[in-house]
DNA sequence: GTTAGCATGTAAGGAGTTACATGATTTT
DNA sequence: AAAATCATGTAACTCCTTACATGCTAAC
């Protein structure tokens, strides 16, 4: 998570541990909240797996702002990171919302696969809340009544948000890349 | 969190360990999800600190089904959860949803003080992100505009929730009564 | 000249996951 | 009788937080 946010912010620019505190809380905002005292270790340990790399003369304790930027092996470990996304990401949101600020960086493919895991997830959850509601003989007060139905309120919006941006997808040009898959569905 | 998720679960009605997964899941859905992983070793904890019991003749080794109930240290330990919010609960979405599915063993003025601080945080956020769009010189792509929108757009519909909750917390007598009840159910 | 924010770091520990292991019961 | 799911548990580990500690630099 915190490696993968700081990867990808340090592919836009090289940036010091505490200027990749304040990116993160804006850029990411409530989708990942990450301390500082994780941070820190979390570079000093890419830079020792040589995923990021910072211009220190030699032995010198540094102090006052390390500037870090991403090498070459940092490029393919974030890429693997990016590419490898298990079903958490489509299930937690900030995983998935994190995933969604590194789209850019994605093949065409993968984006559309993300997209459609998450809609899939949110319809799956979408069938059993309205089974739920069904029988919900199950006294539930109004406070639990009023959270299930923010849950699929939401689920619903979301999975507007990402028929549209599937749809967005397709328009630019998904057929100039891969995808040579025929898939003879009828007219739109 | 799951503390305080088990232990309010189980004021609603004795469960063994299994049972207690599947409602977690059904009941919080998305907003907190655990394992069994993590579960059992809560039980057998909260047993030990005798937040919880079960009806063992001795020093059996249990096996199938062991139903647990809340005691009395239980009932004060999730009054102390419940009450001892600090601001990862306003500023937590998790946090908060559960908070909200046990609200009502909450004392109305710490709901309206729950509430109230989730939409004073949200509103912090949005004037942050506000500022951000104005100065957005910064060349963000159309993923990480799309996830800025999502942002604000759920903040701004959360703010009008929490407005329209606060309402109803106010129309409902403030000062009535201090629990609405589970709804006492004559059956067996 | 002192408060606020910038900048870096470490140690201890909390809270949960994954993976494994086992066996009973129900469903097909 | 096989497969699914119910039911419980443990061990190793991951990831991140809290709290602490330090010192610089800018602003008031």
């Amino acid at each position: 998570m915190l490696e993968l946010a700081v990867l990808g912010l340090l592919k836009e620019k090289p940036m010091h541990g505490y200027e990749l505190g304040q990116q993160l809380r804006e850029q990411l905002g409530p989708f990942g909240r990450f301390s500082f005292g994780s941070l820190y270790p979390t570079l000093k340990r890419l830079a020792r797996e040589g995923a990021v790399e910072t211009d220190l003369p030699k032995g010198e304790t540094p102090r006052r702002k390390n500037v870090y930027r991403i090498t070459e092996p940092g490029e393919a470990l974030f890429g693997r990171l990016l590419e490898e996304s298990g079903p958490s990401v489509t299930e937690e949101r900030n995983a998935f919302m994190l995933r969604l600020a590194f789209f850019r960086y994605m093949k065409p493919e993968t984006r559309q696969r993300l997209l459609e895991g998450r809609r899939g997830y949110l319809q799956g959850r979408l069938t059993k809340m309205a089974e739920r509601m069904k029988n919900w003989k199950d006294r539930m007060d109004a406070y639990s009544v009023e959270l299930m139905r923010y849950g699929v309120d939401e689920a619903e919006h979301d999975i507007r948000w990402l028929d549209d941006m599937l749809e967005a997808e397709r328009r630019n040009g998904n057929g100039t890349t891969t995808t040579p898959a025929p898939t003879p569905e009828g007219a739109h």
